[in-house]
DNA sequence: GTGGTCTAGACCACC
DNA sequence: GTGGTCTAGACCACG
């Protein structure tokens, strides 16, 4: 498991943290039971201060998709095969696609582009698949 | 057009207004030459300051969807019908596509119906089409 | 003379009414002496507030390019052959061009397409030369 | 870097600076992955609102001239040397450009002068070039 | 420490 | 009347 992180975006740090996370659990990246690095060890390898991670790995555990244990470190909970939605799932969810696909239509995307380019990055997921590499 | 903002959301107040008008011009209740309430008119309405519904007017422009004018006020820009996505469409859509797409995908969401539920938003869309108020 | 301009653009209108004339004078479709539509006229042409094309006219007077009298109005002083830029000539145009040709090259404008680019839009001027009518 | 602004001038104080960066950037004694001064450092320097560097700034940020970061601050994003102008290159430079140059012709500036003048303006952004000092 | 957000009130430019 | 600019001071988010 390799993070990226851009250390100039405006994406604040946390955040991407969280989100190269997310995805690599859609990818089929990190499984549930994979365990995430310790804080301190991606802190000192992304070169960015411990608070930060922590801050990124409690917005996961927010989420549910991790666990914070102070033995096992952050272990994931969930990933694309655990099932159904959950009755826990962001219910924000639709609220920021909703606004996320305006935006699309709003700039003059067609509604079957939109659809198409979602799917596209969909595929993207699948295809990543089974680069695994459990730690 | 009645523009809804949440005061006591963590996302910021402009940042709403700004959505809220985007999802507007794609849904079809703003339409490419129709007007927006004047900056103090809406702050008032809303109750906010008026420098916040500035900014937010602001951020539509910067995304060219709206036009600022200090004779008719804001005008909108771009609708749906106005063409193709034009060269400078936010090159960060589908970075921030891609990572919502996961997130749905991280929490169990299986990938047809991802794309089965962003097929039903767009519809929405269409659906709110032809409310006609032009101011 | 036709001039045009945008009621909704963002450059104020009695700017936009300065600029027409001045590109006119250049284009070589207004000459020294030629006069200039009565304000009303004018005004009432472009559907316009009579005291927005006043200061319009008022800034070419204050630039030394038309004279203003009570009973022939607005009377064009100056033209592309009127001799060398006179010791008037405003001492901000180099100022000016600096911040909008630094403008090119922040953005990565090579400097002989910048000189090329002025080169061409000179070029139209020429181009354009003799379409005058004298009212 | 000195950013010298006037207090006095017509133009606005975030314009100026704006134009300031937008120069240096031009003549090199900014270049990318340069850092700007802290809002609150500059503004307090000039003798200014710290709020209207901030305007200033996000103009530049709007610009993708430069990037704001809450953790480094200002960080210059493009020079002469990051490539071609980019997609999204402000359209309206050439009708700046065309009324600019119109100007200086109907102000009796020959044709050639006008491009001599270029010329010579676009020369002294090279010459300063080198001034080499990264913060 | 940095920038970001919001509020508040003043004055100006344009029309 | 409209939006634009500038100032001032508060509080928050990020690192």
């Amino acid at each position: 498991m390799i993070l990226l992180i851009d250390l100039d975006s405006d994406v604040p740090l946390y955040q991407q943290l969280r989100d190269r996370v997310v995805e690599a659990i859609a990818a089929g990246q990190l499984r549930a039971g994979d365990s995430l690095p310790s804080t301190r060890q991606l802190a000192s390898d992304l070169g960015i201060n411990f608070h930060t991670v922590n801050k990124g790995y409690d917005a996961l555990r927010a989420e549910r998709l991790v666990r914070l244990n102070r033995k096992s470190g952050a272990v994931v909970q969930r990933d694309p095969t655990s099932g159904p939605p959950s009755e826990d799932f962001p219910e924000s969810w639709e609220d920021r696609a909703r606004t996320l696909l305006a935006e699309a239509l709003a700039h003059g995307m067609p509604p079957d582009e939109v659809v198409d380019s979602c799917r596209r990055i969909l595929t993207t997921f699948r295809a990543e698949n089974r680069g695994g590499e459990s730690p």
